[in-house]
RNA sequence: GGAGGGGUGGCCGAGUGGACGAAGGCGGCGGUCUUGAAAACCGCUGUGCCGCAAGGCACCGGGGGUUCGAAUCCCUCCCCCUCCGCCA
């Protein structure tokens, strides 16, 4: 959510990040409600200004012995106005909400401007891309034949675009999150978080899941969503509080299984590991001041970073376009890992910078000085890192002729010590 | 799931339908005293919205109702605590 001054102080700018984002939104009819909002508002608020002087010069009546009817009349006759023009602000404002709740964040300057991902700008490459002598496979292939994702069984469990990690893919999985949440909290400093992997709704407002986006999460029958990803717990870690300029910055991690519909998906893109309804994610997050935002997030992808890096796996960082940024960001950067099966660039990562856009929803605050008026901090977070795609990487970069995969160096004190993933005997 | 008890400012806690945005305490800030600190004493200390301002409006878990007027009465929902039941 947008600070709604701006609507009436600066529609323009709010005009031009609508454009650059290729983004549909009738902006004049939120500046006529607006202006409808203050007008209805000011009128409401002074006649229960003038109904409040009224009842207190009853209470005076009546303790002085005199005639309060005549006033109780006048002042009924205020209540019945009062309601009207509430009835009214009330409508007027209900209108108001749901617009500014569909109003996009502001990209930053430095955004570069663009439609879709191939505007996106790579800013650098990691890790050599290995050659093979042989052709690598997919990791939904790979996996399979190793006995260690199975997608069949997953299918009879729960339905399509469900995976059950087996053996050796299980223990990989669970390597990758403790090995990713013990890196984040004893090297990179983040404090560990196992929230709920169901959320109300007031948290999906928080960080802009809702109302825009609900097609993508799955609901329960009383009214609980499952989360989409850690994000949604750990922004709204601080609702409604105002944090000391000291706590700031304020940074969680957290492992969770992540649930999306995913209403819509489909094709290429969408094998093995790579689309899933659920999939398993360690999400770094930090609350911070708002001049800490640039070199706080660059820290939190550098956090991201370390782990690809650990794992030795070819990867380039991406700057996402305005057109292919998310309705809630105002900054993103993608790391995408190299998989030499698919030969095609993932991401394993996205880390963004929102403002105040979710803090605004979620009422977190902070007063940075003892003092002074509590002002909104700014959130950002970012994949440190998925772990199914992750483990995709490993697979299709670790592959071996003899179709074992080597597990690497970083894991294997998660996995026992073990050196690689062999198939099953015949 | 059943029975009961609660939700008040940063925290604890009082609150009779009108003088309550709310006693008192703690904490915080400023001051007096002190070589310095502590103690003591004095003062200040919630948030949002509208307004150029003066000022006004709203908020005592959320929503609704009764009333001229609600923190206070009624309904409903949510959350917390205690006991019972069930359960990984």
């Amino acid at each position: 959510m947008l600070d709604r001054r701006l609507i009436r102080e600066e529609p323009e700018t709010i005009r031009e990040a609508l454009r650059k984002r290729g983004y549909e939104f009738d902006l004049d009819e939120l500046i006529g409600v607006e202006q409808q909002r203050r007008e209805l508002l000011e009128m409401v608020e002074s006649r229960r200004a003038q109904r409040n002087e009224i009842s207190e010069e009853i209470g005076r009546l009546i303790k002085e012995g005199g005639d309060a009817e005549p006033l109780k009349a006048q002042s009924t006759a205020l209540g019945e106005a009062i309601a009207q023009s509430e009835e009214e602000l009330r409508q007027v404002e209900e209108r108001f909400e749901q617009l500014m709740l569909e109003l996009p964040n502001i990209p930053l300057d430095e955004v570069p401007a663009g439609a879709t991902e191939e505007d996106n700008v790579v800013m650098y490459s990691q890790g050599e891309i290995r050659r093979f002598e042989f052709t690598p496979l997919g990791h939904w292939e790979l996996g399979v034949r190793l006995g260690i994702l199975d997608f069949s069984v997953a299918a009879n469990q729960a339905g399509a675009r469900f995976v059950t990690d087996i053996g050796a893919g299980s223990a990989l999985e669970r390597a990758l999150i403790n090995f990713m949440l013990d890196t984040h909290t004893r090297q990179h400093g983040y404090t560990e978080v196992l929230p709920p992997f169901l959320a109300n709704e007031r948290s999906c407002y928080g960080t802009a899941n809702l109302p825009k986006f609900e097609e993508d999460l799955f609901k329960t029958t009383d009214g609980l969503y499952l989360i989409p990803t850690a994000e949604v717990p750990l922004t709204n870690m601080q609702q409604d509080e105002i944090l000391a300029a000291e706590e700031l910055p304020k940074c969680y991690t957290a492992y969770t299984a992540c649930f999306r519909s995913e209403a819509g998906a489909a094709g290429k893109e969408t094998r093995g590991l790579i689309r899933v309804h659920q999939f398993h994610k360690v999400e770094l997050m930090k609350f911070v001041k708002p001049e800490q935002a640039d070199e706080e997030l660059e820290k939190l992808v550098n956090n991201a970073e370390a782990i690809i890096q650990a794992l030795e796996l070819p990867y380039r960082r991406a700057h996402l376009c305005t057109g292919d940024m998310g309705f809630q960001p105002r900054q993103t950067f993608d790391l995408e890992g190299y998989f030499p099966g698919m030969d095609r660039w993932l991401e394993l990562s996205s880390c963004s910078q929102y403002g105040d856009f979710q803090a605004r929803r979620c009422n977190t605050r902070y007063r940075p000085e003892p003092e002074a008026k509590p002002q909104f901090v700014h959130t950002m977070n970012g994949s440190g890192l998925a772990c199914g795609r992750t483990m995709a990487a490993i697979l299709e970069n670790y592959q071996q002729e003899n179709g074992t995969v080597v597990i690497p160096d970083a894991l294997r004190p998660y996995m026992g010590g073990l050196v690689e993933i062999t198939p099953p005997l015949p």
